[in-house]
RNA sequence: GCGCCUGUAGCUCAGGGGAUAGAGCAACGGUUUCCUAAACCGUAGGUCGCAGGUUCGAAUCCUGCCAGGCGCACCA
């Protein structure tokens, strides 16, 4: 029974039944062995539209080439060797040959009765359990989160749930920066700049002031040293544009072109160097506009030395810094502890930078040991047929990098886990030091191991630019989610006021569920969106009632809710009567589909570790629902029978929408 | 110069060898004595950047080009 109740996934058992059909058609007829060989899986597919049944099978067509037969007479030959009759009414052979079957409604209908009384909806976990380390978020913790941690944190904690959900063992690790010079700077700032009281009532919100100071006085004296370089790069660039003008047509078509070409780049290098310039005397006409700031601008003429002092004192076990280092970690991880209490993200580790500090010195020995690391200017470097650049792991002044940190942590991770795949959710810019390391890692002898670089685009404005504030700043993650709680709220109150009975809701209701339909909207939008391509931010768009969002799924799920309040419905009651589910109506039907769907969903998102194949699947999943909601009354319905069917598409499609928000770390909400 | 990613409806985006390319927004039209109309149904809108190639079949794979983004030894 358990094996029918949570069978994995119906296309992955329609696939077995073709399978079967060629392989006994390779043994009756030798001509057909290289038919029932690797490729023919994936023809059998989930169809595209509804009048060609639930699934089609397409492996007719190029059968038919190899074998040199007409391809429907190839479909019927396969159709006659398929056993589907327990799942399926008679396959149907169209158009030229494909195979289009439809599941049998008594089918259906007890397939989602055994859902009804499984905790899992039916959902099988993995035959083969499989070890992830998910590495995600990854802040660093001397400095304020902002909109750019946004995604590898939603999307790491997404996969991380998912891969769960489907019995695999996840370890979710935050890869903090807890050990560079965002450290050195607020050390450097704490010794200089300290305001006592504000620390006492604030050490969070003072250490990021200090922080933030320092890095701008840094960024000043940086900026005033590269002044000179910077105009002269415009300079240069107007020459060269002029140049390009004033030169005379070839009267070569192709020539010409490409000289079109040549000069439209040359503008282009031009206005990126005249907008890097007007940027940088903003930011220095903004130091010295301010009296105080250019004081301590010129009082602090070495600052940046200073704080890289400050850190390599750190990195050398200096005492009185480690000290201070000890002392400041437990504010930043508070600060961060925060957003992520928010977010409601969390994780298994939270193993740094500086955890893996005293194990560097052994990575680099051990790869020169083994022939993989050598000499090369002055740096350690482990040289890769796969990059023209080599990877350093060492740096002419004897400091260690990233890369070298990022093979000590696989190199703990084997020791302390033993994964089989280790995921990188990072943005897409640090593909080639992926590749690099993977590389590396499979040189270094651990090459067993599935590696992948989650990579994700940018977080862009309506500007089609990186999102940014009005003036030009990073816009902080605290701010971002308080502006998604505060619209929500707004569309929250409004919604609950225009109710035809009057308001439903009290004020701390509102307040309540804002939260969970605002943070929801933010990162549904994000996980909605392909990872690799970048997306546009928009509150409006995130929050709509409408499309694909997460308001839309909620609103699904509030309407079931509503219904069993309404009816008073005991839940518990219902699932245990095992009453039978009846698929009268094309609504009812295709609601039932969707449901008995959910498994391939999440075995999608996994496949190409793709969130947004599950919010796809939930979207269409709540559209069917709606419409059911529209066409089938409830508790009205026609008959007792009905009513109690009804009700049990009802459970069933709340229970999988909540679940399947879980998954992607959202929270569902009784009423909106 | 080399490498990676992207180019699909007016806008924001799905789809990544299968049948007539989809959704939301915006536009237009319809549906509330009935469980939340924050909804539902319909109409209109496309040279899937361009050109070749592979294939029974290409938005999808390959090559070249065009356009945009991002990287490219001692930052993370």
């Amino acid at each position: 029974m358990l094996c029918f109740l949570r069978a994995m996934n119906i296309l992955a058992e329609i696939r077995r039944r073709f399978a079967a059909a060629l392989a006994e058609l390779a043994q009756e007829e030798p001509p057909w062995t290289a038919a029932g060989e690797s490729g023919m899986r994936d023809l059998v597919r989930q169809s595209q539209d509804a009048k060609f049944g639930d699934y089609q099978a397409n492996l007719a067509m190029p059968l038919a080439k190899q074998l040199a037969r007409p391809p429907r007479d190839v479909a019927a030959q396969i159709v006659a060797h398929l056993d589907v009759a327990d799942l399926c009414h008679e396959p149907q052979i169209a158009g030229p040959g494909f195979i289009n079957l439809t599941l049998r409604d008594d089918w259906l209908a007890a397939r989602l009765g055994a859902a009804v009384s499984d905790a899992r909806l039916g959902i099988a976990p993995a035959a083969k359990p499989r070890t992830f380390i998910v590495d995600y978020s990854a802040p660093n913790v001397a400095k304020p989160m902002h909109v750019g941690h946004i995604r590898s944190t939603v999307i790491g904690d997404s996969l991380y749930r998912t891969l769960k959900f489907l019995g695999h063992r996840a370890i979710g690790d935050n890869h903090i920066g807890d050990w560079g010079t965002q450290f050195g700077m607020i050390i450097h700032g704490y010794k200089h700049f300290l305001d006592k009281a504000a620390y006492e009532r604030s050490h969070v919100d003072e250490l990021a002031r200090l922080y933030r100071l320092v890095n701008q006085l840094v960024d000043y004296h940086e900026g005033r040293a590269r002044l000179p370089e910077l105009e002269k790069r415009v300079a240069e660039a107007e020459q060269t544009v002029a140049g390009l003008r004033a030169a005379p047509p070839t009267g070569d078509a192709k020539a010409d072109k490409k000289a079109a070409q040549i000069l439209r780049r040359a503008e282009a290098d031009l206005a990126a160097a005249k907008s890097d310039l007007a940027e940088m005397r903003r930011r220095l006409a903004a130091v010295e506009a301010d009296a105080r700031l250019a004081r301590l601008a010129r009082d602090h003429a070495g600052i940046a030395e200073a704080v890289l002092a400050e850190t390599a004192k750190l990195h050398a076990d200096d005492a009185e810094n480690l000290a201070l280092w000890r002392q400041f970690m437990p504010d930043c991880m508070a600060a961060i502890q925060h957003l992520y209490d928010r977010l409601g993200v969390r994780f298994d580790e939270t193993l740094g930078e500086s955890f893996y500090h005293d194990r560097l010195r052994k990575v680099v020995d051990d790869l020169v040991a083994k022939g993989l690391a050598r000499e090369s200017g002055g740096a350690m470097c482990v040289f890769l047929e796969e990059t023209p650049a080599p990877m350093i792991v060492q740096k002419r002044d004897g400091a260690f990098l990233y890369a070298t940190s990022d093979l000590a942590t696989i190199q703990y991770r084997q020791e302390r886990w033993q994964p089989d795949a280790l995921l990188y959710v990072v943005d897409h810019r640090q593909s080639l030091h992926f590749q690099q390391l993977f590389a590396a890692a499979r040189l270094w002898g651990y090459g067993h191991m599935e590696f992948a670089h989650i990579s994700f685009g940018t977080v862009l404005g309506d500007d089609g630019r990186p999102f940014k504030t009005r003036s030009g700043d990073t816009v902080g993650l605290e701010g971002l989610l308080d502006e998604a709680v505060e619209r929500a709220h707004a569309i929250v109150s409004a919604n609950d006021d225009a109710k035809s009975d009057g308001p439903e809701l009290t004020a701390a209701d509102r307040k309540r569920i804002a939260q969970t339909v605002g943070i929801a909207a933010l990162k549904y939008a994000d996980l909605s969106q392909n990872r690799t391509s970048d997306y546009v931010f928009s509150y409006d768009k995130m929050l709509a009632m409408n499309g694909n969002t997460a308001t839309y799924v909620q609103y699904a799920y509030a309407r079931v809710r509503s219904i069993f309040r309404r009816g008073g419905v005991d839940v518990e009651r219902l699932r245990a009567d095992a009453a039978p589910i009846l698929l009268d109506t094309p609504a009812e039907r295709a609601l039932a589909v969707a449901l008995v769907q959910f498994a391939e969903a999440l075995e999608a998102v996994l496949a190409d570790y793709r969130p947004n194949q599950l919010t796809t699947y939930l979207f269409e999943l709540a559209n069917r629902y709606s419409t059911f909601f529209d066409q089938c009354p409830v508790l009205k319905a026609p008959s007792e029978e009905l009513r109690t069917s009804r009700l049990l598409l009802c459970d069933l499609t709340a229970r999988t929408l909540a679940q399947g928000l879980a998954l992607l770390g959202i929270d569902v909400v009784e009423q909106m």
